[in-house]
DNA sequence: ATATTGTGTATGTATGATATATACAGTATG
DNA sequence: CATACTGTATATATCATACATACACAATAT
């Protein structure tokens, strides 16, 4: 499982990694059932505290993510992947409003938003 | 001036003032040489702390928006906007390539991604 | 000229979020 | 049952946000 943390990222790092390993979830690369690596493990991967880890554990598992059993491990917990997919997608309706909102008051009018969405999603490799 | 914030939200006061305020400054509606509200008044309106205000206003003039005078005040400085509503631009297109990331990875194709946008365009008042 | 009232500024403090080290508790397995 | 692996809890450090209060400068009415 590949995990980037930036230490200069504004977005705090059990943050980084929660949405790393939510992402990993949702498109299948971590299946139900499957196991994460400990918060010990990632940790030193990381080279960060363990409780960073089990803060971003804790936050997973708070949304519904992934269950944790003591002394046995994190593992992808049996979900709505539908409901989950409906929550990411509030997300970016969040996301889309922000840009359109600033679009808006400096007067970049629709095509020219959809054109930036469309070129923007070719060059995202 | 119409600057409305809101104790809820995960931005902090300042940069809400910071936001509005740039927002006012790129549409127009605080002209050139314009005189924003002293930081006394603003804080008094917004039942808000002098150092909030303060710390808002620096950061406008951080950012190149206003120059402020002890003992006269804060006003819009003369500027080049084209370069303004650039660096916008590169906010719109953080925010759609983060849409763009989330949708990629729970397989919402681009269609429905510019769909999306065109509705909210329009629900956006 | 100076007292008053308006500006922005600086100092010191409180609280909450982020991240840490270290010690604790449960489970698996030789 | 000892050991090595899990996750958990406690106490602490640092930084960002927000505050109250006191300070310094400018304009202006006396």
């Amino acid at each position: 499982m590949r995990i980037i943390i930036s230490n200069q990222a504004k977005e705090p790092i059990y943050e980084q990694i929660v949405t790393q390993i939510r992402q990993h979830i949702l498109n299948g690369e971590l299946a139900e059932g499957e196991a994460l690596p400990s918060i010990r493990l990632l940790a030193k991967e990381l080279q960060v505290s363990v409780i960073t880890t089990k803060r971003a554990y804790e936050e997973l598992e708070k949304e519904g993510y992934t269950d944790s059993v003591v002394g046995k491990g994190s593992f992808v917990s049996s979900q709505n992947k539908d409901l989950l997919k409906e929550k990411q997608r509030k997300i970016i309706e969040v996301k889309l409003t922000e840009a359109i909102e600033i679009g808006k008051t400096t007067g970049i009018p629709l095509d020219e938003l959809v054109e930036m969405l469309q070129l923007l999603y070719e060059e995202d490799e």
